[in-house]
Order: C-alpha cells, then sequence, then structure tokens
RNA sequence: GCCCGGGUGGCGAAAUCGGCAGACGCAAAGGACUUAAAAUCCUUUGGAGGGCAACCUCCGUGUGGGUUCAAGUCCCACCCCGGGCACCA
C-alpha cells in the first residue's frame, strides 16, 4: 500500500469546513478554573494582510492553546480597529463610502484569520468604528469633560492652504503637502480637544516599576525617558525696564551666579511685547523656519532684543535673548543661560559673544578659567563666586536656594514633564465624533447621556477638502442647543483612533453591553490581561494612552486594576528577502498566497521556528520549505506507525521514552519562561530524527504513547495537522481539550553523565560516570584515563577543577 | 550627538547560571531509488594541516586588551549594523 502522502491544503480545508463559524475557545466568566487573557495587538483592517502581520498571531495563538491545554480558562479574543486615515484616503481616492470599504475589509481580514485556524473567541468580536462601540469613547469623554481631564485650547495644526485642509504629520512631504508639491505647509492656530495626562504623569511614571516583572525593559525605558520627569525650580527674572517677571525653569539653580543671558522661545508671549519691526519680521522668519524643517536640522540661532533682565539673587542685569532652540512646549518656554556648565549655553554663548563664566568647580579641583574653556563643566560639584552660597555641594545649594526663591516669592522648585497633553481633535470624518455642541448662548454643551452616540451621518462626500468633511453635512452640523433648544452647532472634530485602541480590550469582556461600556464584575475577572502581543512601535503612544485610560476608568471607579496588562511581549518584524516586507518594493506574501503555497500550519512553524520571536526574522520559500518538511515527516512517520511496533519492549523503547519526556521538558519550559519557540520546534525535529533512526525497534504501545504525546505537543504550533492526527490515532477532539503531556524529570534524565576531561582547559577526553558520583571518584577517573595520561607525562599537576556531572580540569605546569 | 538592541559557518540560528562552540533547519556536493524528473531516503559539510585507518594537531564567536583553572557569555577601549529620540534647560 503506498504511503500516504502529506496534504496540507486538504486537511486544512477539511478542519475548517468542520469548524465554520463556530469559536474555538469559548471564555466563561463563572468558571473555576484559573484564568488566563491573551491578546494581540489589534489590527487595522488595510485588507491586506501578509506573512508579515502573522506573527504576534502565531505566538498569542501558540499560547493561548498552550494554556487551554495546561487547564486554564483562556479568553482570546479578537477585534478591528477600523477607524482611520486609511480608510479615509482610500475613500477619497476611490470614491468608495469608507463604512463599506472598512466593512469589505474586515469581512476579508477575518476570512484570512479564519484560514490561519486561530483560536479566537469569535462571540466577543468588536469593531471600533460600530456606533455600539464609539458610543462608550463619548461617554468617556462626557466623563472626563465633567472631571477637568478634557478641555479645548488652541493648538498648530499643519494647514495646506491649496486643500484648505488640515494634514497629518506624514502627509508633510519636505514642509509642503503631499498633494501639493510646491505649496509650502502653514501653521495655523485651531481651537483643539485635549485629554490632560499630564495630570497622570507622575502616577504613569511611579507605576512603571510595577510593571518590571512583565514588560521589556526597553519599553519601560522608552517610556520613562517620554515621559521625561526632571525635577529643578522655577525663578522669575525681571525685567529691568518695568519690574515684569520672567519665570524659567532650570535644573540647575545652583549654577544661576553663572547665568549670562536670559533666553526666550521666539513663541514667548514677551517677546512680542519686548520686539518691534525688523526684529519682529526677523522672530516670525525664525518660527516658520523651524516649522518647516524639524527641530534637528536647525542651526542655533539668536536675536538679541535690547532689553535686560534682573538676576534675583544677584541683582546682576543680563540680556534676554530669543533663541530658535528654545521650545515654548517645554518647562516655561524660557530660559537662563549658564555657558560654563551646560554645552549648548556654551555654544550659543560663545556663537554671539556672550560672556561665559565658570561658578562651579569639581569637588576636588580648582575652578576654571573662562578664557582656557574649550567646553561647558555640566557635572555637580562646589559653588564659586555665588555669593552667599560659595563653598556649598550642587545638591546642598539646589535645596537651599529653591526654598529662599519660595520664602522671598520670585521661585519654587518644581517639576516639569516632557509629555504633554494628548489632543484627540482630529479633523476628519472617520472617527468618533466629539459630543459636545457650540450654542451662540450658553457656550460649549456637553450632548447629554440619552442622547449618545452621536452617529457619522453616512453617504457623504469625502474629498478631501475643507476644514472637515463633517463640517459640510447641515444635517449633521445644525441642531437644537439641548439646554435652551435654541439653533446651534455641532462639533465637527472627530477623535484620535488612539482612543479606540485605549480601552478595546475591556469591551472585549462584555462585548454586546448596551447600558454601560462594561460590567465591572467581568472585568474584575479578567484584568489585568495576562500577556499582550504586539509590536514594538506601539511601545510609546498606544501603551501610554492606554496605561491612562485605565487609570482614569479606575478613579471613575469603574474597574480596580491600575494597569492593563502584567505582561508585555514585543515581537520582531518580518522581512521578505532580508528586507522589510513593502508594496513598494513588491516583495511582499499575501497570507492567501502563503496559504495556498504551503498552508497555515506551515506558516505558522516557520515563523516561529527561523528565529526566537522578539529578533527580527527572514521569510525565505526555502525555508519555508523545510518547514512543511518537517511536518510531512511527522505526518508520514505518524501515519504509518499508527498501530504497528514490535510486540515485546526492549532498549530502544526505553531512549525513546527518555527523548520524549526531555523533549516535553523543553519544550513546556520555552512556553514558561522565554518563549524560545525556535527551539521547542527544533526539539521536536530532534524527537522525530531518533523516531525515525529507531523506527523498527519501538514497541505498540511506546509507540502509541510516543505519537499521542508529539501531537499534543504539535497543537500549539500546527493545530491543523495535529487535529489530523489526532483523528488517525483513533482519538477525538479538538486537541486543545486534552492536558498538555506531563514529563518525568527521572524518565527525561540520562542514565550516565558525559564528563568532558580538560587539561589547561582544553578538551582532552571524556569519561562516564553516574549522576552524583563524588568529586574525589571522578578526579580518579579522570586522572586515571588512558589518554588524559599521556598528556600528564613528565607533568606536574597543579590543581584539579571538577565540576560534579560536568567537568574535570586538569591544570598542569 | 544621546539612549536601547545586535555582531557566532555559504545562510537562519543554538549554546537558558562562566564549563564540550555551531543543536535544529536551509543551501550545497556525492550516492540510492527512477527510462527520466519530482518526491523520498542515505552520506558529507567552520577553516587549515596530518594520517592507510580508527582518528590526531592547530586556528576559530566584529577588533584589541583584561579577569579566570576555564570567556560567545564578565570587565575596559574601539569598529560596524539595526531601532528609537533628537537642542527637554
Amino acid at each position: 500500500m503506498p504511503e500516504k502522502q502529506y496534504d496540507a491544503q486538504h486537511i486544512e480545508l477539511k478542519w475548517q469546513e468542520r469548524w465554520k463559524d463556530s469559536t474555538l475557545f469559548e471564555a466563561e466568566e463563572n468558571s473555576s478554573k484559573p484564568k488566563f487573557y491573551v491578546l494581540e495587538m489589534l489590527p487595522y483592517p488595510s485588507g491586506q494582510l501578509h506573512i508579515g502581520h502573522l506573527r504576534n498571531y502565531a505566538i498569542g495563538d501558540a499560547l493561548a492553546r498552550y494554556k487551554r491545554m495546561r487547564g486554564f480558562n483562556v479568553l482570546h479574543p479578537m477585534g478591528w480597529d477600523a477607524f482611520g486615515l486609511p480608510a479615509e484616503n482610500a475613500a477619497i481616492a476611490n470614491q468608495r463610502d469608507p463604512y463599506e470599504w472598512t466593512q469589505f475589509n474586515i469581512e476579508n481580514m477575518k476570512r484570512q484569520h479564519r484560514r490561519m485556524g486561530f483560536s479566537y473567541d469569535w462571540s466577543r468580536e468588536i469593531a471600533t468604528c460600530d456606533p455600539a462601540y464609539y458610543r462608550w469613547n463619548q461617554w468617556f469623554f462626557l466623563k472626563m469633560l465633567e472631571r477637568g481631564l478634557a478641555y479645548r485650547k488652541q493648538a498648530l495644526v499643519n494647514w495646506c492652504p491649496e486643500c484648505g485642509t488640515v494634514l497629518a504629520n506624514e502627509q508633510v512631504v519636505d514642509g509642503c503637502c503631499w498633494r501639493h508639491e510646491s505649496t509650502p505647509v502653514e501653521q495655523r492656530a485651531l481651537e483643539q480637544w485635549f485629554l490632560r495626562i499630564t495630570q497622570y504623569a507622575d502616577q504613569l511614571l511611579n507605576s512603571i516599576q510595577d510593571l518590571e516583572a512583565g514588560w521589556p525593559e526597553r519599553v519601560l525605558l522608552m517610556q520613562r525617558n517620554w515621559i521625561g520627569r526632571s525635577e529643578g525650580a522655577e525663578i522669575d527674572f525681571h525685567l529691568e525696564k518695568t519690574g515684569q517677571p520672567i519665570r524659567v525653569f532650570t535644573t540647575r539653580v545652583d549654577t544661576i551666579y553663572g547665568a549670562t543671558c536670559v533666553i526666550l522661545a521666539p513663541e514667548h508671549p514677551l517677546v512680542a511685547e519686548l520686539v518691534t519691526g525688523d526684529t519682529k519680521a526677523q522672530v516670525k522668519r525664525m518660527i516658520d523656519a523651524r516649522a518647516a524643517k524639524g527641530p534637528g536640522d536647525v542651526e542655533k540661532e539668536g536675536i538679541f532684543t535690547g532689553h535686560q533682565a534682573v538676576n534675583p539673587y544677584s541683582g546682576e542685569k543680563i540680556p534676554i535673548w530669543i533663541g530658535n532652540f528654545v521650545l515654548m512646549g517645554y518647562g516655561t518656554g524660557a530660559i537662563m543661560a549658564v555657558p560654563a556648565h551646560d554645552q549648548r549655553d556654551f555654544e550659543f554663548c560663545r556663537q554671539y559673544g556672550i560672556p561665559i563664566r565658570p561658578v562651579i568647580r569639581p569637588v576636588d579641583g580648582a575652578l576654571a578659567d573662562a578664557s582656557s574653556l574649550k567646553e561647558a563643566f555640566p557635572d555637580d560639584g562646589i559653588l564659586e563666586n555665588s555669593g552667599p552660597f560659595s563653598g556649598l555641594p550642587s545638591e546642598e545649594a539646589r535645596r537651599v536656594m529653591s526654598a529662599q526663591a519660595e520664602k522671598e516669592n520670585f521661585g519654587k522648585a518644581a517639576v516639569t514633564f516632557r509629555i504633554k497633553d494628548w489632543g484627540i481633535s482630529r479633523q476628519r470624518y472617520w472617527g468618533t465624533p466629539i459630543p459636545v455642541i457650540y450654542c451662540p448662548k450658553c457656550g460649549i454643551v456637553p450632548v447629554p447621556e440619552k442622547d449618545l452616540p452621536v452617529v457619522l451621518p453616512l453617504g457623504i462626500p469625502i474629498t478631501g477638502k475643507g476644514r472637515s468633511p463633517l463640517e459640510a453635512v447641515p444635517e449633521f452640523m445644525n441642531v437644537k442647543c439641548p439646554k435652551c433648544g435654541e439653533a446651534a452647532r455641532r462639533e465637527s472634530d472627530t477623535m484620535d483612533t488612539f482612543v479606540d485602541s485605549s480601552w478595546y480590550f475591556y469591551r472585549y469582556c462584555d462585548p454586546n453591553n448596551s447600558t454601560a461600556p462594561f460590567d465591572s464584575k467581568k472585568i474584575a475577572y479578567w484584568f489585568p490581561i495576562d500577556q499582550y502581543i504586539g509590536g514594538i512601535e506601539h511601545a510609546i503612544l498606544h501603551l501610554i494612552y492606554s496605561r491612562f485610560w485605565t487609570k482614569v476608568m479606575r478613579d471613575l471607579g469603574l474597574i480596580t486594576n491600575g494597569e492593563p496588562a502584567t505582561r508585555m511581549f514585543n515581537q520582531g518584524m518580518v522581512l521578505k528577502d532580508s528586507a522589510k516586507m513593502s508594496k513598494s518594493r513588491g516583495n511582499v506574501v499575501s497570507i492567501d498566497e502563503m496559504v495556498e503555497k504551503f498552508g497555515a500550519d506551515t506558516g505558522r512553524v516557520f515563523e516561529l521556528f527561523a528565529a526566537p520571536p522578539e529578533k527580527e526574522m527572514d521569510w525565505t520559500d526555502a525555508g519555508a520549505n523545510g518547514a512543511y518538511g518537517f511536518l510531512a515527516r511527522v505526518y508520514r512517520f505518524a501515519t504509518r506507525n499508527v498501530a504497528q511496533g514490535q510486540p515485546a519492549p526492549g532498549e530502544a523503547d526505553r531512549k525513546i521514552l527518555r527523548k520524549l519526556h526531555q523533549t516535553i521538558q523543553k519544550i513546556t519550559d520555552d512556553f514558561e519562561s522565554r518563549w524560545h519557540f525556535n527551539t521547542s520546534i527544533a526539539a521536536m525535529m530532534g524527537l522525530l530524527n531518533d523516531l525515525t533512526d529507531a523506527e523498527k525497534q519501538i514497541s505498540a504501545p511506546v509507540m502509541a504513547e510516543v505519537l499521542e504525546k508529539l501531537t499534543l505537543m504539535l497543537e500549539p504550533f500546527a493545530p491543523y495537522l495535529a487535529e489530523e492526527l489526532w483523528e488517525e490515532l483513533g482519538r477525538t477532539g479538538p486537541v486543545f481539550n486534552h492536558s498538555w503531556p506531563a514529563y518525568d524529570p527521572e524518565i527525561a534524565r540520562e542514565e550516565e553523565a558525559e564528563i568532558v576531561v580538560q587539561v589547561n582547559g582544553k578538551l582532552r577526553g571524556r569519561i562516564y560516570a553516574a549522576f552524583g558520583t563524588p568529586r574525589e571518584t571522578l578526579e580518579k577517573l579522570a586522572l586515571g584515563d588512558s589518554k588524559v595520561r599521556a598528556l600528564l607525562d613528565a607533568k606536574q599537576v597543579v590543581r584539579v577543577i571538577v565540576v560534579p556531572d560536568k567537568l574535570v580540569n586538569i591544570v598542569v605546569k
């Protein structure tokens, strides 16, 4: 009879058909099992899934299946982040209704995910473009508005005068509009809505320490830097002429006697008062130049205002400059320049001939001579030439000096954060409408909760021109004021899509709730997320916003957890032939194409086998062939050995059982600790190689046991094949309803330890001894080894190092 | 410039706590089967040298130093690659 061949297409279609429309894992809130919530980051439905998107799902699905087999009540939901710029651009370009376009893409992606056989609980599917979801974005917005966490202020946006519309940063190309390459983008001030994330800056920073156990160190580091807390002092210099205070922020108030000028950001409000005529025009050019270029490329540039400021400590008069490197959005928008102790100030002052005056000396050194200074001395030391503070160490001086400022009312110790409030206004069609009404009489009026959701009007023209697409829809814009009943206008801005992704994973726990965003009891059961998996590109924005949202919901009394996820994992990128996959390179491999060529199981196995999951991996068809070959060998071996084997047990049985238990141990360890599934799969390949070598010597019961356990171990990686083999073995599936195989360390252990014998650290031989053989015996054995003895001839043994069960190193002279 | 990762055969990689470098796979070469090809199976495969042979010797984890009985792994300096941030006072 010819051997059965592995036909991935046939097998996968068969099981897809059987499991059509069914949810594989159903998570239950009332289960007595321990819970495990595993989540991959939301995909955006661009409709064109390629194998680069596959990796975090392959990892998440393997983990979900493994945890399920370990007896956990697993929640593994799936949904779609379905608002955004691409949908709108597609609508503009293809004249398609964005809602239909999105629905089409969601259906397509769902089909692809089903084809891959991922174990989602489809009964919990959500799409963020559904009013049933975004209604709660609006509800949260109103709650934040009530508590002063949402506010409106003027902010600068990129504006294309040709389109008459707002541009996202990525739509600005070389300072010009992406559609009008010769039209420079302008900065225009618009009233925009903000969420006060800065109010949570301290909490977001402090509770990072709770994440240290389960989040990658680099993500936490990036977040710490992003939040950017710095301690220092705010000090008022005074305008000489009027006595008007100019507040500066500094981390080095101890250097203030070395301040030789005050520098204002060009946008600083005082600038408008201080400068006139030509200088004013010069300042405007400075602002525009910076907007067009981006801060990194700008040369330091300064303008003297002609005014003087008074140092509140020394009474000294110093010039006031305007500097293009001073940021209005950080600190107070004004700095004191201490060129002797700050490299950037040093460069600026040298450029403009402003005096440089050292006031800090190293603890065990002398004060630098200003005329010979080559670079700034930025470190702490001892104060000199600093009036009553001379002789104090920097740290103490900072404390004393800010205390004095506070006492005498010209400043205080202060903390500044780099993080800014979160601007959520988007002048776009495709997002959650901001639920606010502007009444000429009552002002800003929130939409009453009973009128939610404010729904996006469908079927309207989207041209990409004008302030916002919604503004051109009178049926949407014109409303009665909920307070006074007079004619009023709606807010036409929609929300940033990061709002959608900030709390979607809570909605999964209760996706159909129509009276609340979710039932708090269900959240209390499932949260925090046990494992979140996604790309490193979200390390900052998405992950800070969702942490912020969690803290706000906790303060609203909706949830009790302070962080959304206890563990976070960032998978590496998938490359194709060593280059990032992209349409322009033409190296995109679609999931459909891959499944037709190799099968879903092969795709998963290869993506996990080619590299450890946190590293980037290179997709090559040859490599995928290798993974296919492995699955095919497993299939052929299993099908030809079902109910086969020698009647009597023998030596081969013992060896193969040992290998089996070693393999189970290895893969279990990989799942429990570091997720190096590449080595897990390598271990299964090793087991299969040993099985093939001993094929004819294995007894029937051992063969049956090995095949059963191998199939169970395949389940997280190649579920279709596992299911098929399970059926071949005469068992009833699904496989994930069965327990993960246990290993016995006694069986897994080698009978004898192989002990390496080194002479002066070089490998010279091996000896074999039972585990736990005492040091003395090992030393004797090693010294007695004939090969070793030959090498020791005429040499003197200085020392012998014995590592039990491992190694003997003989040091000779 | 700063911060964070990396650098191991022809290639992807393994070596989890300082203890046998190169597991597992790809590619390649040779062989078996075949009219032939595909598929499958077997053998070889870090480099150099030696031996009729079982095998043996030396070198080898980006570079140069160091610690150690022992270094891919720890320390110092440097080079290169990738990612992030970029005048943050």
